[in-house]
RNA sequence: GGUCCCAUCGUCUAGUGGCCUAGGACAUCACCCUCUCAAGGUGGAGACACGGGUUCAAAUCCCGUUGGGACUGCCA
């Protein structure tokens, strides 16, 4: 018995929606828990109209961003257009399809009142004729029932007379998801369709297209099963629309979440690992994971419990790797790939790899996003930095300690004998007894003046990384301003 | 409207008839730590939608109600 094979089989008609990046990821982990699995991405891009080519582009990398690799593909409808055309002629001559030449407006002035929705079947033993403007529908059978076996929901059941003649093949001519589908199915012998609680509906419909095809074809290839994700919601309860909700998971990756803690995330989406730890490694979901234990219900994508968990991720990345990381969002021109729609604050010829590589551990345990760090440490870089005027107002401008303690502080830095972050704490906590005040409030008025804001990194650290000449000058630049 | 799905703290969930005075995580509040901001620590508040059954026993099983959602395309 050979392992799962299972398909991942997006449309291409906008950017990578986060809740696709979770049915890729629940039908990747299906895959990999079996040494045998397989994983195969198909791009549905039967409807030329709707799909771009930065769309595909869009899949490749947001999956390779994630690490969801294949084992088959990928593979794209578009290519294998003769295949559909073939299997709906085969399924015609079986007598299982027939020519309707039915215009919207024809069945919309049929429609009595209160009918059931849906084609009413008129042309199915009319004997049309192939033309110009027929599409070819399903016979689908008028009784019994056809009965999904779901393994996230169980057996779901669908009265075969409430399923409509379902238009199989476009009067242009072209073949429709539905049988494209099952035909690509049945070709690469998927054990497991695994996809958004949106298709449900069309599973029995699918059913019938397989079965017939088995019967026509004479190859008989064993339905796959079915396993529908709940879907993913806004906080309006709402299936998550591309229109207006943040779900291109793309701009995850811009913002500077980590792909180990945006999958570990996505995971946790429908799904829990054993036990109440929940930032786990992806070897203990892949070895855990299963099918069977989804939960039935729509998932909220909570944006702030991800952002916590990517704060995990980057405190417990080791420094070199911190750095690393970092770097397509403070060295942009030295990286191969940089966030779109950076737009770096200083210079090239401003930055300072290595001194980065010293100011990074003190920002790597205050941030949750890799986005968050270039403001963090901007006032390294730049020659003056960036000025927080409300800040400044407050703490030097309203405050007569504030210009005291920055003259102080000239004055006692300029003398420090050791320029390290122990020395120039001392120094401050000695401004600070001089005028009866708190560490906590003396070191305000330094850190505004030098790094403009009053959060940030540890302040005498980043003095000293810093630099006395740049200090100094920054705290005359300030005090100048009070005069 | 029709068909189908779903229902535990604000959110994601654990829970598969007794271990539940319902556990964890995020968010939130308080306190501690502290040079700011974070992080961290401690503690608090916070849920089984409702009504009927079944059972010695129900968050767990059944029925109904209510509420939410998906689908209802010659899109996928």
């Amino acid at each position: 018995m050979s392992g799962p094979r299972v398909r991942f089989a997006p449309s291409p008609t906008g950017f990578f929606h986060v809740g696709s990046a979770r049915t890729a990821l629940f039908n990747w982990l299906v895959a990999r828990q079996d040494p045998e699995g397989v994983f195969i991405l198909r791009i549905e891009d039967t409807d030329a109209e709707r799909n771009r080519e930065e769309w595909v582009e869009g899949i490749f990398s947001a999956m390779a961003w994630l690490g969801l690799d294949l084992d088959e593909g990928p593979f794209r409808q578009s290519d294998n257009a003769a295949a559909y055309d073939n299997a709906a002629q085969l399924l015609r001559r079986s007598g299982y399809l027939y020519y309707c030449d039915c215009s919207s407006a024809a069945l919309e002035a049929r429609k009595a009142p209160g009918a059931p929705p849906g084609y009413d079947g008129f042309c199915r033993d009319r004997g049309v004729e192939r033309g110009p403007t027929t599409a070819l529908r399903f016979r689908t059978p008028r009784e019994g029932v056809t009965i999904v076996h779901d393994l996230v929901r169980g057996d779901v059941e669908f009265a075969n007379a409430l399923i409509e003649d379902f238009v199989v093949v476009k009067s242009s001519g072209d073949v429709l998801y539905a049988l494209a589908n099952v035909t690509d199915d049945r070709h690469d012998r998927i054990t497991h369709v695994i996809r958004g609680e949106e298709h449900l509906a069309n599973a029995p419909k699918q059913m019938m297209l397989w079965e017939a095809l088995n019967r026509a074809t004479s190859d008989e290839v064993a339905l796959a099963l079915y396993a529908h994700l709940p879907l993913l919601v806004n906080e309006q309860r709402k299936k998550l629309s591309k229109r207006r909700d943040p779900v291109a998971t793309e701009s995850y990756r811009d913002q500077g979440y980590l792909a180990s803690a945006f999958v570990n995330y996505l995971a946790l989406l429908g799904w829990s690992p054993r036990g109440d730890q929940e930032i786990v490694p992806l070897g203990a979901i892949i070895e855990q994971f299963r099918l069977e234990d989804v939960s039935h219900s729509p998932a909220f994508f909570d944006v702030k419990k991800l952002t916590h968990m990517n704060g995990e991720y980057v405190r417990a990345l080791s420094p070199g790797d911190f750095v690393r990381s970092s770097a397509p969002w403070v060295c942009p021109w030295r990286s191969d790939w940089r966030p779109s729609d950076l737009v770096p604050s200083w210079r090239e010829d401003q930055f300072d790899a290595s001194l980065f590589a010293r100011v990074a551990p003190l920002v790597q345990e205050r941030v949750a996003t890799l986005g968050e760090i270039p403001s963090m440490v901007a006032f390294f870089f730049l020659d003056d930095a960036p000025l927080d005027e409300a800040s400044f107002a407050k703490v030097i401008l309203s405050d007569p300690t504030g210009p005291t303690i920055l003259g102080e502080a000239i004055r006692r830095f300029e003398l420090l004998t050791t320029w390290d972050a122990p020395s120039l704490h001392t120094s401050t906590v000695e401004i600070g007894e001089g005028l009866g005040l708190a560490l906590r409030k003396a070191q305000a008025p330094i850190r505004c003046a030098v790094t403009g804001t009053l959060v940030g990194p540890p302040l005498f650290e980043s003095l000293e990384l810093l630099g006395r000449k740049r200090t100094v000058q920054r705290l005359r630049a300030a005090a100048a301003r009070c005069a």
